[in-house]
RNA sequence: GGGCCUGUAGCUCAGCGGUUAGAGCAGGGGACUCAUAAUCCCUUGGUCGGGGGUUCGAAUCCCUCCGGGCCUACCA
């Protein structure tokens, strides 16, 4: 039975940066569903917004000299214009800075009171004394207590890859303003998703609202099961939904001072922009989130999962909102199997893609590799190339751009010819197709659409109009023949419309009647004009693809030098604040000897050193150096030693210092050493 | 350490208990010339990661080992 509504989202988009390649993996596979819904006659609506609030808007508004408001209207109409550019198609784009979002807010909060969720706790908290707020973890950075590795974030080492509370880091300092960070305690209100552990449970574990692989991930993980020894029943941890100021978001009616976090309104603002939506097209709210006869469909990523498939279906279940029918989770982009990155111009953004290519080519691509999984996806761009000219330009494309001319002074036929049965084939293969798409198996539904293209060709090759054109005794024929081939592409343009909606367009122009509807495909167009072929779709030049990857590539910056030195460790660490004279000399830098170096059997990444500062003092070390350095080779060498640091308890014993080396860890470590003639005990000036 | 996923032709993947394992691209040979050097025909190529088991029968189910990815590591 067909839903009466169907309202689609896709992740809301963080409003601190632009748009990128990795995102539009989201936006394509979501606008893809949506028009397929369209297509196929759903009443369907595909909502999204920018998500504004949180610590990292504040902070990049604040860098930039504007105000919050200034800072994420501007992003708000970049990314408008970037999806908008892609043909990503909102029925509204919205904002979680809105009237609305603060109003439902203030609903759902009320409700998740009265159903008795609400807790409050006092929570330690770094903050920052000189930007005046709170720090998130990752806005804190420090010297790792476990393996004391400098510049670590608040909530795990790097180096070492052990975790810990940001109150536990050495040294810790504002990543804001580098001030040393200062420990605060305030209130904070929790919501207790223990007590919707059994709904939740429920929920995730049937009927098919999340891929199977999510659903066992949130078992195993979050919610074990009772009597299952091996994974028992497991007790939601509560959820810190509140912040204190400095903070950019909304302020809590019954909690003056307090701000609800950005994980609190930013679903919340799905349904905001709906209402904001309902209010342009006279609608009401009510029949699109309280009513069970619409069906919501969330499209996220995997690093979200636990707020859409835990956080949120609580949320709704409480305020007495609409579940969701189904969350879509897939998983992250990687361009020629690595992660995206800055410095190989990898990481581009939707502007610097528009550039150079036409985004018609990406929708196509993805489409190839998107499945229902949560699988990772890979950009490799020789096969983008390579697919995108030969599925669509050689097979797809070259059906129209070989036939239609030939039928420009005929238009197509009044009757539809014999084909061998070629379009009855793709109309059954049509039900296959659409089955694909609504499973969101989009690289099945390409393949069985450019298996149609497959078969379409060689009736052109046997056909060979070019011969028939040549004989007036013939014309008959090449009518018929042009409106086989013709018929055959337009079908195919009708399957791939979700996905390549200006060839859908371009064909209905071609053929005199736009593409509107699925069913198109089922009947053939007859007795229609043929308009003079234009050229639909250019092909996929490489030297375009290496432009845009160069000009994604981060500058090099200052004067030439002959020495060829990447920017990249810079990139991946920028400089920290200036600091004075007097906070370099506290550091108290001395030339050690290693007298000793061993391995330590458990640790993965320590070697144990001991140091000789000359005479008898002796210092015990541990270096996260294990994977760069051969212990024996160690023995007798020079090296620099932080002296004065705060002896640190670890798991293997007690660290008395720390040597100095530079390199981003693992097998790339490399020791600072002293030159000849420097004497163990001296001191770093 | 735990969890999830994954390993099939050079590449990207399909097949997920049943005839001699498939597709696209790439490679090789030929044809055609309408088309954006597109198209068509033929063709090379795999002991389906290794090993064990269940079965009349396994790429397909189970166990184990090896490799890859992601997520976690007593705050998601």
């Amino acid at each position: 039975m067909k839903p009466s509504r169907i309202l689609v989202t896709a992740a809301l988009p963080y409003a601190n940066g632009p748009i990128h390649i990795g995102h539009l993996v989201e936006y394509i596979q979501t606008d893809i569903w949506v028009r397929f819904q369209k297509l196929r006659g759903q009443r369907c609506i595909y909502i999204c917004a920018d998500d504004t609030h949180g610590t990292a808007i504040m902070i990049s508004a604040k860098k930039r000299g504007v105000t919050e408001e200034e800072f994420i209207e501007a992003m708000h109409v970049e990314h408008q214009r970037d999806f908008a550019a892609f043909e990503i198609e909102f029925d509204h784009y919205g904002s979680t800075n809105s009237l609305e979002n603060r109003e439902l807010c203030e609903e759902f909060w009320t409700a998740v009171n009265d159903a008795g969720l609400v807790t409050e706790k006092a929570v330690e908290q770094l903050y920052d004394p000189i930007a005046r707020t709170p720090l998130a973890d990752r806005f804190v950075r420090g010297k790792c207590p476990v393996c004391q590795a400098e510049e670590q974030y608040g909530d795990h080492c790097e180096s070492c890859l052990s975790t810990y509370t940001p109150v536990e880091l050495i040294d810790p300092r504002s990543v804001l303003s580098g001030a040393p960070t200062e420990l605060r305690t305030h209130p904070h209100k929790f919501i207790q998703l223990e007590k919707l552990h059994d709904f939740l449970e429920g929920w995730t574990q049937n009927e098919d609202h999340l891929q199977p692989e999510v659903a066992n991930y949130l078992r195993g993980h979050f919610l074990g099961e009772a009597g299952n020894p091996e994974n028992p029943r497991k007790e939601l941890m509560d959820w810190d939904v509140t912040r204190p100021p400095e903070y950019f978001g909304f302020e809590i009616p019954d909690f003056p001072g307090n701000y609800w976090y950005v994980w609190f309104d930013a679903p919340i603002g799905y349904v905001a922009a709906t209402k904001q939506w309902c209010h342009q097209h006279g609608e009401k709210l009510e029949n699109w989130w309280r009513d069970p006869a619409t069906k919501i469909h969330h499209f996220i990523g995997k690093d979200i999962t636990y707020f859409h498939a835990l956080f949120w279906p609580g949320m709704l279940k409480t305020a007495g909102f609409n579940l969701p029918e189904k969350v879509h989770i897939h998983g992250f982009l990687t361009v020629d199997g690595t992660k995206m990155s800055k410095s190989k111009g990898t990481f581009v953004k939707a502007s610097t893609y528009l550039n150079h290519l036409d985004p018609a080519y990406m929708r196509y691509y993805y489409s190839t590799k998107l499945g229902a999984r949560l699988d990772d996806l890979d950009l490799n761009l020789d096969e983008f190339v390579n697919k995108v000219n030969s599925d669509l330009v050689g097979k797809v494309v070259n059906l129209a751009s070989r036939t239609a001319r030939f039928a420009t002074d005929t238009g197509l036929s009044g009757m539809y010819p014999e084909d061998g049965g070629l379009f009855a084939t793709g109309v059954e293969i049509g039900d296959e197709i659409a089955a694909a798409y609504e499973m969101c198996d989009y690289n099945r539904a390409m393949r069985l659409i450019m298996d149609l293209a497959d078969r379409a060709n060689p009736y052109v090759e046997a056909q060979a109009p070019w011969n028939l054109r040549k004989d007036p005794a013939q014309a008959d024929r090449l009518q018929d023949v042009c409106t086989v081939a013709l018929n055959l592409f337009r079908q195919i343009a009708v399957y791939l419309a979700p996905v390549l909606p200006r060839l859908a367009r371009q064909t209905g122009e071609l053929l005199s009647e736009p593409i509107q509807s699925w069913d198109q495909a089922k009947q053939p167009l007859l007795g229609t004009p043929v308009q003079p072929f234009q050229h639909m779709l250019q092909r996929l030049e490489k030297k375009d693809v290496e432009a845009m990857i160069n000009e994604s590539k981060e500058m090099e910056e200052g004067p030439t030098s002959t020495f060829q030195d990447s920017n990249a460790p810079l990139q991946e660490e920028p400089l920290c604040e200036e600091i004075s004279f007097d906070d370099v000399m506290k550091v108290d830098l001395r030339v050690a000897r290693v007298v000793q170096a061993e391995d330590v059997p458990d640790a993965r990444k320590l070697l144990k050193l001991t140091l000789s500062l000359g005479g008898d003092e002796r210092r015990t070390v541990f270096a996260g150096i294990k994977a760069a350095a051969d212990p024996e080779q160690l023995v007798g060498r020079l090296v620099v030693l932080a002296a004065n640091l705060a002896p640190r308890k670890m798991k293997f014993g007690i660290s008395e210092g720390m040597i100095l080396a530079a390199g981003p860890g693992g097998k790339d470590v490399f020791i600072l050493g002293v030159d000849d003639g420097a004497q163990p005990g001296q001191r770093v000036h």
